[in-house]
DNA sequence: CTTTAGCACTCTTTCTCTAACAGTGCTGAT
DNA sequence: ATCAGCACTGTTAGAGAAAGAGTGCTAAAG
C-alpha cells in the first residue's frame, strides 16, 4: 500500500459516501493526473486486497467493509468540525440552565438533523441505585399516590386507587416504617426486604396490611431501574438511498422500536475515552449499518452517545461531531461539577 | 338504493377490504345469481352516486370515501366482537391488579397486533391539575432532586446541580414556604405566583434567593401537564399494501412521531358514548388514512383511544373491538371505583 | 321493464428485444 | 510504469407485442 494507492482509495471511499453511487476509473482520471487504465489497475489492486468491491463485472468499484475499516484507520484525517456544524452545536452550550443530560439528548438530535442519520443516547443508569425516599400523598378519599426516590436522583411514582375500608393514614405510617428501615437497600432488592423484614413489622401495626403490603410491593416492583434511551431522527433512514426497499425499511424500523436491540449499540462499551467505529458485520445491531459510538460521564452516571447510518457514512464529519460534544462535556463537567 | 343495490356496495366494500384489490363484477355473479352484466349495471349507478370509483376506465370497483362513509352507516352491521378477538381482550382485563390506565394501553397493543393498524392512546390530562405538594430531597453535596405533584397524581421530578455556596437547608426551607403558600393553585399558575408571592417572600429569608428561586421555577416550568400519547403499532403501517411508497411511508411515519400532529386525532372529541369514524379527507391527522375513535373515562380523567389505518380498513371488527374496551372499562369503573 | 349474452374497446401487466451506456480487463505500444 | 485502444459485460430505458381483466353498450330474451 504505497502512497498513491491509499489516496486512490481514500478519494473513492469519500465520492461514495457523497454520491452513493459507484465510482468509475475514469472520475477520478483528473484529480490524480492519471489516465484511466491506470487507476484501473490499481483498483483491480485494491479489490484483490478486499478494499474494493463490484456489484456485477463491469460496475465501478464500492468500498467493502474492510476497505471502510482500512478508510477509518489510516486514511481519514481527524478534521475539525466544520464551522456551522459547531455553530449549532453551541447553541446548546452555550445556554446554562439545561442540564448536561437534556444538553445531550439536544445535541443529538441536532446531530440526526444534521447528518440525516439516526442518533441515540443511552444512558445506563448504574444498577447500584439504593433506596433514598418513599413517600405517600393523598390525592382524595380513594387515590394515593406513592413516589419512589433513589439517591441517583430516580424518581418514580404510582396511582394506587383504594377502597374506603383502607384508612390513608395507614398507608402513610408504612411509609415511615419502611423509610425507617429500607433506607440505602439497593433498589433491586428492596422487594425481598419488604416481603421478609417489613411484612412482619406492619402485620402487628396495621389493620389491613396486606392490602396496604401490595400498594408498596406494587410500587416497587414497577420500580425499574431501566437504561433510558432517547432516540432521535428515527425516520432518517427514510433518505438514506440504501434504503429503497420497504422490506429493509421495516426490519430496521422495528429494531429502533425495540428497546433490547437498542441497548445492543452499547453492548461491551468499556472503551474509555475512545471513538469507536463498528461497521457492517462488526457490530451486534445489524449488519447493514455502521455505529460510531462514544462513552461519556456525567455527574458519575456513564451512557452512551451513538450515531446509526449505512455503512457508507460520513465517518469524517461524525468522528469530529462525537469528538467536540465530549469535549464540551469534559469542560463543562470540570468547571461547574454539572 | 333498493336492498339490492345496498348489499352489492356492502359486497364490494367487504370484498375491497378483505383483498385490496379493485372489485370487478365477475366476482359478484355467484353470490347474487345474477349475470355480470347485471351486476355492472348497478356498479354505473353506484358510480354515479359517488359511492365507487375506477381507477382507470376498464378496471374493477374501489370504494369512494363518500361510499366507505355509505357503508359504515348503512350497510355496516354492528356485529359482535369475535371470538378469539375477544379472549386476548379477556387475559387483560381478568388481571385485576392491573391499573386501568395501563390495562387500555396494553388492550390498543394487542389491537395494533391483531389487525395491522396503529392504535393511539391519548389520555388527555385535565387542565385543571392543582399543586399539591413539591418536595425536594438531596441526593449528596451537590445534587437535589425536586419532586411535583399535582392533586390528579401527576408527578414530575428534576434533579438540579447546586454548587457548594447553596446550603440545602435554604432550597428545603423554600419548598415548606411554597408548600404553604401555593398549594391548591393550578399548575399552570404557580410559575406567576412564584414570581409575584413567593418571591418577595423568601428574599427576606433566604440567602441565595436568586438562585434557590430558579431551582423551582425550573423545576415547575418544566412541568406542563401535557397529554399522555401512547401509541402502538407504530410500523404496521409498512404492512398495508396501500403503502408501498416510500415518500408515503416517511410521510406517515413522521406524523406518528410528531405529538402535534398525533394530539390532532383527539380533536374536539365531544363524542360523550359514540364511536365516531374520520374517513379519509373527514380527519385532520391525514387525508389518506381512517380513523376510528373513543373517548373513555377512568378515575374522573379523560382520554381517546383511536385505531389509524387505512380507508380500507376492517370497519366492523374495529368497532367491535372499541365497543367491547369500552364495556368493560365501564364495568370495572363503575364496580370498584378504578 | 329487467336481465343477459355478446362484442368491441381500454388500460394494465408482463415479456422480449434492442440500443445506448458506463465501466471493466487485457494487450501491446510508448 | 503508463496508457491508448478495443472487446466484452452487465445495466437501464424504451418500444412493441400479447395476454388478461374488466368495462360499456347494444340488442335480444324473459
Amino acid at each position: 500500500m504505497d502512497a498513491r494507492r491509499n489516496s486512490i482509495l481514500k478519494e473513492i471511499v469519500e465520492t461514495f459516501i457523497k454520491t452513493a453511487k459507484p465510482v468509475g476509473s475514469k472520475a477520478l482520471c483528473d484529480k490524480f493526473n492519471l489516465s484511466s487504465a491506470t487507476i484501473r489497475n490499481e483498483m483491480a489492486v485494491l479489490e484483490e486486497l478486499g478494499y474494493l468491491e463490484k456489484n456485477h463485472v463491469s460496475s465501478g468499484r464500492v468500498p467493502s467493509e474492510a476497505g471502510y475499516r482500512y478508510y477509518v484507520e489510516h486514511l481519514m484525517e481527524a478534521e475539525k468540525i466544520t464551522g456551522s456544524d459547531m455553530l449549532k452545536l453551541q447553541k446548546i452550550f452555550a445556554n446554562g440552565e439545561l442540564e448536561l443530560s437534556d444538553a445531550i439528548n439536544k445535541c443529538m438530535e441536532i446531530i440526526s438533523d444534521l447528518t440525516n442519520y439516526t442518533s441515540v443516547v443511552l444512558g445506563k443508569n448504574s444498577k447500584d441505585n439504593n433506596l433514598l425516599q418513599v413517600s405517600v400523598i393523598a390525592l382524595n378519599e380513594n387515590q394515593v399516590v406513592a413516589i419512589v426516590c433513589t439517591d441517583k436522583g430516580n424518581v418514580e411514582n404510582k396511582v394506587f386507587s383504594i377502597d374506603n375500608t383502607i384508612d390513608v393514614k395507614e398507608i402513610i405510617k408504612t411509609s415511615e416504617i419502611i423509610n425507617k428501615m429500607l433506607v440505602g437497600t439497593p433498589i433491586d432488592e428492596v422487594s425481598l426486604r419488604l416481603e421478609e423484614d417489613v411484612k412482619p413489622v406492619i402485620k402487628r401495626q396495621i389493620k389491613q396490611y396486606e392490602t396496604v403490603y401490595n400498594i408498596f410491593y406494587d410500587a416497587f416492583n414497577d420500580f425499574v431501574v431501566g437504561n433510558s434511551i432517547h432516540i432521535a431522527g428515527r425516520n432518517n433512514i427514510f433518505n438514506q438511498p440504501e434504503y429503497n426497499d420497504i422490506s429493509e425499511l421495516k426490519r430496521l424500523a422495528n429494531k429502533f422500536d425495540d428497546e433490547a436491540y437498542i441497548e445492543k449499540v452499547a453492548e461491551n462499551d468499556n472503551d474509555e475515552n475512545e471513538i469507536k467505529i463498528f461497521i457492517g458485520d462488526e457490530n451486534e445491531f445489524d449488519p447493514n449499518v455502521t455505529i460510531i459510538r462514544k462513552k461519556y460521564h456525567i455527574n458519575g452516571e456513564e451512557g452512551t452517545i451513538a450515531v446509526i447510518g449505512p455503512k457508507r457514512m460520513d465517518y469524517q464529519r461524525i468522528v469530529s461531531l462525537l469528538e467536540y460534544i465530549d469535549e464540551k462535556l469534559d469542560k463543562r463537567g470540570g468547571k461547574d461539577g454539572k
